[in-house]
DNA sequence: CGGGATCCGAAAGGATACTG
DNA sequence: CAGTATCCTTTCGGATCCCG
């Protein structure tokens, strides 16, 4: 197990930038979080404040900036009375969600003294991993 | 692609300790780059140290040692003169393998212009995914 | 409802120096 | 080589108030 069964493949990873850049991007804080919860669709503001529990308005707005900035979420203004609006994920967020139900499968798999509790097979789609 | 081919659950995500606890593990700062260099066996403290540019020793002591702590990587320590001493990954910590290697192709994919000279297929053993 | 602006304490990160 | 200790700067995150 320990053993390397991969190549002998010595000149790797002379630091990868993009690799750096995307693995910081969805580490920040709370950015896993909002993107897991958008997998379903569009979502509103309050929604997403209301299902990531500590999360607060102030961070939820700069977040959803960056991933705006990043191409990750799109953000779709109806102007209707009162105004409503939308969040969703991009194409290029959407190909997140493989990454994000891998984590989560892992997560689930070693979390801490395995605690199959969670989201393990019920609560999220992770089914498919 | 862009089709939702999940199931309709829409009763997801109630919110997920241990998926914010691994992606929030692995955003650390340097903490990818460091797995990621760890993939293709064990290394010394010097080597990481030098392929990873601008970590400092510091960070490096205090990421590997969270890293042990989480299981993750293991510390052997070999007592020649001088000690030599190796990390290298825990089986919890090569099958983060197929996450960072996922995450390397949407980083590459969609990494600012779509740049396809960093790791891509090159430098690194991707060839297993 | 859907945010932006500001303030401030906490925590992370970097530089440097020193040790076994 | 393989770290530890200390200091100091930057950033992050939470609270509060305010606006359209």
């Amino acid at each position: 197990m320990a053993a390397p069964a991969m190549s002998h493949n010595d000149a790797l990873t002379p630091y990868c930038p993009v690799f750096q850049s995307a693995v910081e991007l969805i580490g920040r804080r709370w950015t896993g979080a909002i993107v897991r919860s958008m997998l379903c669709g569009s979502l509103r503001f309050s929604d997403i404040l209301h299902n990531v529990p500590g999360l607060s308005d102030r961070l939820l707005s700069e977040r959803l900036r960056e991933l705006e900035a990043q191409g990750i979420v799109s953000r779709t203004v109806y102007p209707e009375t009162p105004v409503r609006i939308e969040y969703a994920l991009t194409e290029k967020g959407t190909e997140l969600q493989e990454i994000v139900l891998a984590l989560s499968g892992w997560a689930s798999r070693w979390g801490r003294e395995a605690k199959p509790s969670c989201e393990t097979a019920a609560a999220c789609p992770g089914d498919l991993a």
